[in-house]
RNA sequence: GGUGGGGUUCCCGAGUGGCCAAAGGGAGCAGACUGUAAAUCUGCCGGCGAAGCCUUCGGAGGUUCGAAUCCUCCCCCCACCA
Protein backbone atom coordinates (compact mmCIF):
# COMPACT_ATOMS: atom_id res chain seq x y z
CA UNK A 1 0.00 0.00 0.00
CA UNK A 2 1.08 3.53 -0.72
CA UNK A 3 1.88 4.85 2.78
CA UNK A 4 1.76 8.84 2.76
CA UNK A 5 5.42 10.20 3.71
CA UNK A 6 6.00 10.32 7.65
CA UNK A 7 4.83 13.57 9.58
CA UNK A 8 8.10 13.32 11.19
CA UNK A 9 9.65 13.70 7.98
CA UNK A 10 8.23 16.84 6.63
CA UNK A 11 8.41 18.24 10.58
CA UNK A 12 11.90 17.96 9.82
CA UNK A 13 11.87 19.12 6.65
CA UNK A 14 10.17 22.48 7.46
CA UNK A 15 12.11 23.20 10.42
CA UNK A 16 9.91 21.91 13.87
CA UNK A 17 11.43 19.89 14.97
CA UNK A 18 14.48 20.61 17.89
CA UNK A 19 14.97 17.46 19.89
CA UNK A 20 12.74 14.35 19.88
CA UNK A 21 12.98 11.61 22.31
CA UNK A 22 13.79 7.95 21.09
CA UNK A 23 13.85 8.64 17.81
CA UNK A 24 13.88 5.49 16.66
CA UNK A 25 10.58 3.83 18.39
CA UNK A 26 9.33 7.58 17.83
CA UNK A 27 9.34 7.44 14.22
CA UNK A 28 8.44 3.46 13.73
CA UNK A 29 5.10 4.34 16.25
CA UNK A 30 3.69 6.90 14.22
CA UNK A 31 4.32 5.20 10.97
CA UNK A 32 2.53 2.10 11.92
CA UNK A 33 -0.87 3.91 13.24
CA UNK A 34 -3.04 6.53 13.63
CA UNK A 35 -1.32 8.37 16.56
CA UNK A 36 -3.18 11.04 18.85
CA UNK A 37 -0.71 14.21 19.74
CA UNK A 38 -1.08 16.70 21.94
CA UNK A 39 0.30 20.21 22.83
CA UNK A 40 -0.65 22.64 25.57
CA UNK A 41 -1.92 26.27 25.04
CA UNK A 42 -1.36 28.54 27.74
CA UNK A 43 -4.85 30.87 28.59
CA UNK A 44 -2.85 33.64 29.92
CA UNK A 45 -4.08 35.64 27.34
CA UNK A 46 -7.64 36.19 25.29
CA UNK A 47 -5.60 35.47 22.29
CA UNK A 48 -3.28 33.54 20.70
CA UNK A 49 -0.18 35.65 18.84
CA UNK A 50 2.19 34.52 16.38
CA UNK A 51 4.70 33.52 19.08
CA UNK A 52 2.19 30.15 19.28
CA UNK A 53 1.99 29.36 15.43
CA UNK A 54 5.06 26.77 15.33
CA UNK A 55 2.60 24.51 17.66
CA UNK A 56 -0.40 24.87 15.34
CA UNK A 57 0.66 24.59 12.55
CA UNK A 58 2.71 21.38 13.85
CA UNK A 59 -0.70 20.28 15.23
CA UNK A 60 -2.29 21.15 11.64
CA UNK A 61 0.52 19.11 10.15
CA UNK A 62 -0.61 15.97 11.78
CA UNK A 63 -3.98 16.12 11.02
CA UNK A 64 -2.81 16.57 7.37
CA UNK A 65 -1.33 13.64 7.59
CA UNK A 66 -4.29 11.49 9.05
CA UNK A 67 -2.60 11.47 12.92
CA UNK A 68 -5.43 13.11 15.72
CA UNK A 69 -4.50 15.92 17.07
CA UNK A 70 -5.13 17.21 20.51
CA UNK A 71 -5.31 20.96 21.28
CA UNK A 72 -5.09 21.47 25.60
CA UNK A 73 -6.27 24.19 26.55
CA UNK A 74 -4.56 24.79 29.98
CA UNK A 75 -7.87 25.76 31.60
CA UNK A 76 -6.55 24.14 34.88
CA UNK A 77 -2.14 24.45 34.69
CA UNK A 78 -3.17 28.36 34.27
CA UNK A 79 -4.26 28.80 37.49
CA UNK A 80 -0.45 27.78 38.04
CA UNK A 81 1.76 29.24 35.86
CA UNK A 82 4.78 27.69 34.41
CA UNK A 83 8.38 28.86 35.61
CA UNK A 84 10.01 27.09 32.46
CA UNK A 85 11.43 30.02 30.61
CA UNK A 86 10.23 32.24 32.41
CA UNK A 87 13.06 35.03 34.42
CA UNK A 88 9.98 36.16 36.85
CA UNK A 89 7.07 34.77 38.38
CA UNK A 90 3.87 34.78 36.19
CA UNK A 91 0.91 36.97 36.94
CA UNK A 92 -1.44 34.71 38.69
CA UNK A 93 -5.06 34.45 37.33
CA UNK A 94 -8.55 34.76 37.99
CA UNK A 95 -10.74 31.30 37.12
CA UNK A 96 -12.92 33.87 35.26
CA UNK A 97 -9.90 35.46 33.24
CA UNK A 98 -8.12 31.72 32.48
CA UNK A 99 -12.32 30.05 31.53
CA UNK A 100 -12.80 33.39 29.22
CA UNK A 101 -9.60 33.31 27.46
CA UNK A 102 -9.61 29.37 27.11
CA UNK A 103 -12.96 29.72 24.96
CA UNK A 104 -11.58 32.33 22.60
CA UNK A 105 -8.81 30.28 22.32
CA UNK A 106 -10.95 27.59 20.75
CA UNK A 107 -12.45 29.82 18.52
CA UNK A 108 -8.62 30.95 16.74
CA UNK A 109 -7.43 27.10 16.80
CA UNK A 110 -10.54 26.30 14.98
CA UNK A 111 -8.96 28.34 12.24
CA UNK A 112 -6.25 26.02 11.26
CA UNK A 113 -7.41 22.88 12.71
CA UNK A 114 -10.57 20.81 11.84
CA UNK A 115 -12.33 19.62 15.14
CA UNK A 116 -15.09 18.39 13.29
CA UNK A 117 -16.02 14.85 13.69
CA UNK A 118 -13.73 14.49 16.13
CA UNK A 119 -10.84 14.55 13.31
CA UNK A 120 -9.17 16.40 16.17
CA UNK A 121 -9.77 17.36 20.10
CA UNK A 122 -10.28 20.30 22.37
CA UNK A 123 -9.56 19.68 25.79
CA UNK A 124 -9.00 21.90 28.77
CA UNK A 125 -7.18 20.35 31.63
CA UNK A 126 -9.54 22.24 34.28
CA UNK A 127 -11.63 19.53 33.90
CA UNK A 128 -9.41 17.02 35.81
CA UNK A 129 -6.72 19.47 37.13
CA UNK A 130 -9.41 21.34 39.32
CA UNK A 131 -11.13 18.45 41.10
CA UNK A 132 -7.91 16.36 42.41
CA UNK A 133 -7.68 16.04 45.96
CA UNK A 134 -4.28 16.87 47.48
CA UNK A 135 -4.01 13.51 49.89
CA UNK A 136 -4.52 11.11 47.30
CA UNK A 137 -2.79 12.64 44.13
CA UNK A 138 0.46 13.30 46.27
CA UNK A 139 0.12 9.50 47.14
CA UNK A 140 -0.74 8.35 43.60
CA UNK A 141 1.37 10.82 41.67
CA UNK A 142 3.61 12.63 43.83
CA UNK A 143 5.78 9.59 45.44
CA UNK A 144 6.97 9.01 41.33
CA UNK A 145 8.38 11.94 41.32
CA UNK A 146 12.05 13.09 42.45
CA UNK A 147 12.74 16.08 43.95
CA UNK A 148 16.50 15.80 43.15
CA UNK A 149 15.80 15.26 39.89
CA UNK A 150 13.51 18.04 39.96
CA UNK A 151 15.84 21.20 41.19
CA UNK A 152 18.53 19.60 38.00
CA UNK A 153 15.83 20.50 35.60
CA UNK A 154 17.13 23.81 33.54
CA UNK A 155 13.32 24.69 33.57
CA UNK A 156 13.52 24.80 37.72
CA UNK A 157 17.76 25.46 37.58
CA UNK A 158 17.29 28.72 36.23
CA UNK A 159 14.80 30.28 38.34
CA UNK A 160 16.58 28.37 41.60
CA UNK A 161 19.66 30.67 41.20
CA UNK A 162 17.78 33.86 40.07
CA UNK A 163 16.66 36.53 43.04
CA UNK A 164 13.13 35.65 42.38
CA UNK A 165 13.85 32.50 43.28
CA UNK A 166 10.77 29.76 42.56
CA UNK A 167 7.73 29.56 44.42
CA UNK A 168 6.11 26.07 45.44
CA UNK A 169 3.28 26.59 43.39
CA UNK A 170 5.65 26.89 40.07
CA UNK A 171 7.54 24.26 41.53
CA UNK A 172 4.55 21.64 41.21
CA UNK A 173 3.35 22.53 37.16
CA UNK A 174 6.41 20.43 36.21
CA UNK A 175 4.03 17.85 38.01
CA UNK A 176 0.58 18.88 37.08
CA UNK A 177 1.89 18.36 33.16
CA UNK A 178 2.81 15.36 33.49
CA UNK A 179 -0.15 14.21 35.21
CA UNK A 180 -1.76 15.76 31.79
CA UNK A 181 -0.21 13.49 29.91
CA UNK A 182 -0.86 10.71 31.55
CA UNK A 183 -4.47 11.80 31.54
CA UNK A 184 -4.59 11.78 27.68
CA UNK A 185 -2.77 8.63 27.25
CA UNK A 186 -4.72 6.62 29.36
CA UNK A 187 -8.35 8.53 28.01
CA UNK A 188 -7.59 9.18 24.59
CA UNK A 189 -4.33 7.20 23.44
CA UNK A 190 -2.65 10.32 23.45
CA UNK A 191 1.49 8.42 23.16
CA UNK A 192 3.05 11.87 21.96
CA UNK A 193 3.26 15.58 23.16
CA UNK A 194 4.78 18.37 21.27
CA UNK A 195 6.09 21.45 22.74
CA UNK A 196 8.48 24.29 22.44
CA UNK A 197 12.32 23.50 23.71
CA UNK A 198 11.75 24.77 27.37
CA UNK A 199 8.99 21.92 27.37
CA UNK A 200 11.20 19.28 26.87
CA UNK A 201 11.81 18.96 30.72
CA UNK A 202 7.71 19.26 31.52
CA UNK A 203 7.40 16.11 28.38
CA UNK A 204 10.17 14.03 29.49
CA UNK A 205 8.55 13.90 33.31
CA UNK A 206 5.83 12.90 31.18
CA UNK A 207 6.46 10.08 29.66
CA UNK A 208 8.18 8.97 32.65
CA UNK A 209 4.87 8.89 34.75
CA UNK A 210 3.29 7.12 32.17
CA UNK A 211 6.11 4.77 31.84
CA UNK A 212 5.99 4.09 35.74
CA UNK A 213 1.99 4.17 36.04
CA UNK A 214 1.20 2.12 33.22
CA UNK A 215 4.11 0.67 31.73
CA UNK A 216 3.38 2.50 28.50
CA UNK A 217 5.44 4.20 26.25
CA UNK A 218 5.49 7.67 25.14
CA UNK A 219 7.19 9.82 23.28
CA UNK A 220 8.02 13.77 22.80
CA UNK A 221 9.02 16.12 20.39
CA UNK A 222 10.07 19.60 20.87
CA UNK A 223 10.43 22.89 18.34
CA UNK A 224 13.27 24.90 18.29
CA UNK A 225 12.39 28.60 19.40
CA UNK A 226 12.07 30.84 16.64
CA UNK A 227 13.97 33.68 16.51
CA UNK A 228 13.96 36.33 13.45
CA UNK A 229 17.36 36.58 11.80
CA UNK A 230 18.15 39.56 13.43
CA UNK A 231 18.38 37.75 16.53
CA UNK A 232 15.04 39.37 18.39
CA UNK A 233 11.99 36.67 19.34
CA UNK A 234 9.51 36.14 16.48
CA UNK A 235 6.38 37.70 16.90
CA UNK A 236 7.26 40.73 18.81
CA UNK A 237 6.77 44.26 17.44
CA UNK A 238 7.33 47.81 18.88
CA UNK A 239 3.36 47.71 19.34
CA UNK A 240 3.36 44.47 21.37
CA UNK A 241 2.62 41.28 20.27
CA UNK A 242 0.89 40.35 16.91
CA UNK A 243 -2.10 38.45 17.79
CA UNK A 244 -4.43 36.51 16.13
CA UNK A 245 -7.23 38.27 16.68
CA UNK A 246 -8.18 40.85 14.41
CA UNK A 247 -9.51 42.83 17.06
CA UNK A 248 -6.20 43.44 18.22
CA UNK A 249 -4.06 42.78 15.19
CA UNK A 250 -6.33 43.91 11.90
CA UNK A 251 -5.74 41.57 8.77
CA UNK A 252 -3.78 44.63 7.01
CA UNK A 253 -1.41 44.84 10.13
CA UNK A 254 -1.00 41.14 10.19
CA UNK A 255 -0.35 41.03 6.83
CA UNK A 256 1.91 43.81 7.02
CA UNK A 257 3.98 42.27 9.73
CA UNK A 258 4.97 39.67 7.66
CA UNK A 259 5.78 41.13 4.63
CA UNK A 260 8.25 42.46 6.64
CA UNK A 261 10.35 39.63 7.06
CA UNK A 262 13.75 39.66 6.93
CA UNK A 263 14.96 38.30 3.74
CA UNK A 264 17.13 35.97 5.60
CA UNK A 265 13.50 34.52 7.06
CA UNK A 266 11.56 34.48 3.96
CA UNK A 267 11.57 30.40 3.05
CA UNK A 268 12.60 29.82 7.07
CA UNK A 269 9.04 30.85 7.11
CA UNK A 270 7.36 29.97 4.64
CA UNK A 271 8.35 26.01 5.47
CA UNK A 272 6.98 26.24 9.27
CA UNK A 273 4.06 28.74 8.40
CA UNK A 274 2.31 27.53 5.57
CA UNK A 275 1.55 24.66 3.49
CA UNK A 276 3.38 25.52 0.13
CA UNK A 277 5.31 22.22 -1.26
CA UNK A 278 8.70 22.38 0.30
CA UNK A 279 10.02 22.17 -3.44
CA UNK A 280 8.68 25.13 -4.58
CA UNK A 281 9.67 27.01 -1.21
CA UNK A 282 13.37 25.70 -1.98
CA UNK A 283 13.64 27.98 -5.09
CA UNK A 284 12.82 31.08 -2.99
CA UNK A 285 16.38 31.05 -1.23
CA UNK A 286 17.64 31.70 -4.88
CA UNK A 287 15.74 34.93 -5.03
CA UNK A 288 16.96 38.36 -4.37
CA UNK A 289 15.67 41.84 -4.55
CA UNK A 290 12.35 42.68 -5.66
CA UNK A 291 11.66 38.73 -6.57
CA UNK A 292 12.17 38.33 -2.68
CA UNK A 293 9.93 40.83 -2.22
CA UNK A 294 7.49 38.58 -4.51
CA UNK A 295 8.17 36.12 -2.15
CA UNK A 296 7.29 37.86 0.87
CA UNK A 297 3.84 38.92 -0.44
CA UNK A 298 3.39 35.15 -1.09
CA UNK A 299 4.35 34.92 2.67
CA UNK A 300 2.08 37.33 3.80
CA UNK A 301 -0.46 36.14 1.72
CA UNK A 302 -0.26 32.85 2.70
CA UNK A 303 -0.27 33.17 6.40
CA UNK A 304 -2.96 35.66 6.72
CA UNK A 305 -5.16 33.25 4.67
CA UNK A 306 -4.58 30.78 7.29
CA UNK A 307 -5.84 33.00 10.04
CA UNK A 308 -7.95 35.33 8.70
CA UNK A 309 -9.70 34.15 5.79
CA UNK A 310 -9.03 34.28 2.01
CA UNK A 311 -11.39 37.02 1.71
CA UNK A 312 -9.03 39.35 4.26
CA UNK A 313 -6.21 38.13 2.97
CA UNK A 314 -6.95 38.96 -0.61
CA UNK A 315 -8.25 42.95 1.00
CA UNK A 316 -4.90 43.21 2.39
CA UNK A 317 -2.80 42.11 -0.23
CA UNK A 318 -4.88 44.47 -2.96
CA UNK A 319 -4.31 47.44 -0.09
CA UNK A 320 -0.97 46.75 0.30
CA UNK A 321 -0.39 46.75 -3.52
CA UNK A 322 -2.48 49.98 -3.60
CA UNK A 323 -0.37 51.61 -1.29
CA UNK A 324 3.05 50.17 -1.97
CA UNK A 325 3.02 50.14 -5.43
CA UNK A 326 1.00 47.60 -7.50
CA UNK A 327 2.76 44.27 -7.77
CA UNK A 328 2.29 41.73 -10.16
CA UNK A 329 3.13 37.97 -8.95
CA UNK A 330 4.84 35.52 -11.78
CA UNK A 331 3.49 32.25 -12.19
CA UNK A 332 7.16 31.01 -11.52
CA UNK A 333 7.53 31.83 -7.94
CA UNK A 334 5.61 29.45 -5.40
CA UNK A 335 3.05 28.52 -7.81
CA UNK A 336 1.10 26.93 -5.79
CA UNK A 337 -0.25 29.81 -3.76
CA UNK A 338 -3.64 31.31 -4.48
CA UNK A 339 -2.53 34.65 -4.21
CA UNK A 340 -4.36 36.65 -6.71
CA UNK A 341 -1.17 37.10 -9.54
CA UNK A 342 -3.06 39.50 -11.49
CA UNK A 343 -3.60 42.65 -10.62
CA UNK A 344 -7.58 42.95 -9.83
CA UNK A 345 -10.32 45.77 -8.63
CA UNK A 346 -10.91 45.24 -5.64
CA UNK A 347 -11.51 48.45 -3.46
CA UNK A 348 -9.11 48.48 -0.82
CA UNK A 349 -11.11 48.80 2.55
CA UNK A 350 -8.65 47.10 5.32
CA UNK A 351 -6.20 50.13 5.34
CA UNK A 352 -6.94 52.04 8.36
CA UNK A 353 -9.05 54.76 8.37
CA UNK A 354 -11.45 57.28 10.31
CA UNK A 355 -14.26 59.65 9.14
CA UNK A 356 -13.72 63.11 8.86
CA UNK A 357 -16.46 65.63 8.45
CA UNK A 358 -15.97 68.52 5.46
CA UNK A 359 -16.33 71.35 7.70
CA UNK A 360 -12.50 70.96 9.59
CA UNK A 361 -11.40 70.67 6.05
CA UNK A 362 -13.33 73.96 5.05
CA UNK A 363 -11.72 75.77 7.58
CA UNK A 364 -8.62 73.97 7.49
CA UNK A 365 -6.86 71.75 9.83
CA UNK A 366 -3.17 71.69 10.66
CA UNK A 367 -1.39 68.77 9.45
CA UNK A 368 0.31 67.60 12.64
CA UNK A 369 -3.22 67.74 14.28
CA UNK A 370 -4.64 65.58 11.97
CA UNK A 371 -1.59 63.09 11.71
CA UNK A 372 -2.14 62.78 15.75
CA UNK A 373 -5.95 62.62 15.43
CA UNK A 374 -5.44 59.78 12.58
CA UNK A 375 -3.66 58.00 15.59
CA UNK A 376 -0.25 58.28 13.22
CA UNK A 377 1.27 59.93 16.07
CA UNK A 378 0.40 59.68 19.82
CA UNK A 379 0.82 62.79 20.99
CA UNK A 380 0.83 66.72 18.81
CA UNK A 381 4.64 66.83 19.97
CA UNK A 382 5.19 63.59 18.31
CA UNK A 383 2.91 64.45 15.11
CA UNK A 384 5.43 67.86 14.81
CA UNK A 385 8.35 65.63 15.35
CA UNK A 386 7.42 63.79 12.63
CA UNK A 387 6.58 66.15 10.01
CA UNK A 388 9.45 68.58 10.72
CA UNK A 389 11.38 65.74 10.05
CA UNK A 390 10.24 65.28 6.46
CA UNK A 391 8.15 62.17 7.43
CA UNK A 392 4.93 62.90 6.44
CA UNK A 393 2.76 63.00 3.14
CA UNK A 394 -0.75 63.89 2.10
CA UNK A 395 -1.97 62.21 -1.03
CA UNK A 396 1.96 61.46 -1.76
CA UNK A 397 2.91 64.78 -1.10
CA UNK A 398 5.43 65.58 1.76
CA UNK A 399 3.91 68.12 3.91
CA UNK A 400 7.15 70.53 4.55
CA UNK A 401 5.98 72.14 7.77
CA UNK A 402 4.10 70.71 10.69
CA UNK A 403 1.43 73.17 10.61
CA UNK A 404 0.50 73.49 6.96
CA UNK A 405 -3.11 73.74 6.84
CA UNK A 406 -5.21 71.11 5.24
CA UNK A 407 -7.80 71.97 3.50
CA UNK A 408 -10.65 70.63 1.44
CA UNK A 409 -8.02 71.57 -2.01
CA UNK A 410 -6.15 68.13 -0.64
CA UNK A 411 -9.40 65.67 -1.14
CA UNK A 412 -9.21 63.55 -3.43
CA UNK A 413 -12.31 61.14 -4.24
CA UNK A 414 -13.49 62.27 -0.90
CA UNK A 415 -10.81 60.92 0.29
CA UNK A 416 -7.20 61.73 1.79
CA UNK A 417 -4.41 59.06 2.15
CA UNK A 418 -1.96 59.81 4.90
CA UNK A 419 1.61 58.60 5.36
CA UNK A 420 3.88 58.70 7.67
CA UNK A 421 7.21 57.48 7.34
CA UNK A 422 7.15 54.57 4.62
CA UNK A 423 4.85 52.05 6.21
CA UNK A 424 2.05 53.48 7.75
CA UNK A 425 -1.05 54.22 5.99
CA UNK A 426 -3.98 56.24 7.19
CA UNK A 427 -7.20 56.98 5.17
CA UNK A 428 -9.32 60.13 5.67
CA UNK A 429 -12.67 59.52 4.81
CA UNK A 430 -14.50 62.98 4.10
CA UNK A 431 -18.03 63.06 5.26
CA UNK A 432 -20.72 65.44 3.98
CA UNK A 433 -22.17 67.72 5.93
CA UNK A 434 -25.89 66.22 5.03
CA UNK A 435 -24.95 62.33 4.78
CA UNK A 436 -24.83 59.86 6.54
C1' G B 1 10.00 38.67 63.33
C1' G B 2 15.37 41.00 63.11
C1' U B 3 19.33 43.32 60.16
C1' G B 4 21.10 45.22 55.72
C1' G B 5 20.30 46.59 50.36
C1' G B 6 16.81 48.28 46.92
C1' G B 7 12.17 50.52 44.06
C1' U B 8 14.28 56.42 38.57
C1' U B 9 11.16 58.27 32.45
C1' C B 10 9.14 51.71 27.36
C1' C B 11 13.52 48.36 29.33
C1' C B 12 18.46 48.30 31.60
C1' G B 13 20.90 51.81 34.38
C1' A B 14 23.46 56.79 36.24
C1' G B 15 22.00 60.59 39.37
C1' U B 16 22.41 61.85 46.43
C1' G B 17 19.49 69.71 47.64
C1' G B 18 19.43 74.09 42.66
C1' C B 19 23.15 73.74 36.25
C1' C B 20 17.50 67.49 36.22
C1' A B 21 12.46 66.36 31.91
C1' A B 22 16.77 63.75 34.63
C1' A B 23 23.88 60.86 32.00
C1' G B 24 24.75 56.35 29.18
C1' G B 25 22.99 52.04 26.62
C1' G B 26 18.97 49.27 24.39
C1' A B 27 14.30 49.53 22.13
C1' G B 28 11.40 52.81 19.18
C1' C B 29 10.49 56.83 15.45
C1' A B 30 12.14 59.90 11.20
C1' G B 31 15.73 61.09 7.23
C1' A B 32 19.66 59.43 3.73
C1' C B 33 20.86 54.68 1.14
C1' U B 34 17.34 50.69 -0.77
C1' G B 35 13.72 46.27 -2.42
C1' U B 36 7.74 47.90 2.40
C1' A B 37 14.98 43.79 3.57
C1' A B 38 19.62 43.94 6.40
C1' A B 39 23.79 46.82 7.66
C1' U B 40 25.45 51.84 8.09
C1' C B 41 25.31 57.16 8.93
C1' U B 42 22.36 61.51 10.81
C1' G B 43 18.46 63.52 13.72
C1' C B 44 14.51 62.78 17.26
C1' C B 45 12.92 60.32 21.53
C1' G B 46 7.18 63.17 28.77
C1' G B 47 2.83 66.66 27.63
C1' C B 48 0.99 71.49 25.92
C1' G B 49 3.19 75.22 23.37
C1' A B 50 6.24 81.26 20.22
C1' A B 51 8.94 82.40 24.85
C1' G B 52 7.17 79.74 28.61
C1' C B 53 4.27 76.53 31.33
C1' C B 54 2.50 71.66 33.23
C1' U B 55 3.09 66.40 34.92
C1' U B 56 7.05 62.47 36.06
C1' C B 57 11.85 59.55 39.77
C1' G B 58 7.14 53.13 44.66
C1' G B 59 2.77 55.77 47.86
C1' A B 60 1.29 59.62 51.48
C1' G B 61 2.91 63.59 54.31
C1' G B 62 6.97 67.02 56.05
C1' U B 63 11.68 70.25 56.02
C1' U B 64 13.47 74.08 52.47
C1' C B 65 13.30 80.01 48.60
C1' G B 66 14.05 75.21 46.02
C1' A B 67 13.75 67.82 46.58
C1' A B 68 14.53 62.19 42.26
C1' U B 69 18.03 63.78 45.99
C1' C B 70 16.97 65.36 53.34
C1' C B 71 13.10 63.66 57.35
C1' U B 72 8.55 60.62 58.90
C1' C B 73 5.09 56.83 58.05
C1' C B 74 3.32 53.13 54.63
C1' C B 75 3.59 49.48 50.41
C1' C B 76 6.57 46.11 47.46
C1' C B 77 11.25 43.40 46.15
C1' C B 78 16.03 41.18 47.44
C1' A B 79 19.96 39.16 50.78
C1' C B 80 21.41 37.27 55.35
C1' C B 81 19.76 35.89 60.24
C1' A B 82 15.65 33.64 63.31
Amino acid sequence: MNRMPSVIDTLKERGFIEQMTHDQELVAYIQSEKVTCYIGFDPTASSLHVGSLVPIMALAQMQRHGHRPIALVGGGTGLVGDPSGKTEMRQMLTIEQVNHNAESIKKQLSRFIDFSDAKALLLNNAEWLTTLAYIPFLRDIGRHFSVNRMIKAESCRTRLESEDGLSFIEFNYMVLQAYDFLELFKAYGCGVQMGGSDQWGNIVAGIDLIRRITGGSAYGITFPLITTSSGAKMGKTAAGAVWLDPARTSAYDYYQFWINTDDRDVARFLALFTFLPMDEIRDVAALEGADLNIAKAILAFEVTCLAHGAGEASKAFQASSQMFGTRVIPETILPSSTIPRYGSTAVDDSVPSTDLPIEVLEDGIAAFKLFHQAGLAHSNGEARRLLSQGGGYVNGRRIDAFDDLITVNDIKDMSLILRAGKKKFHKIVVQNKKSN
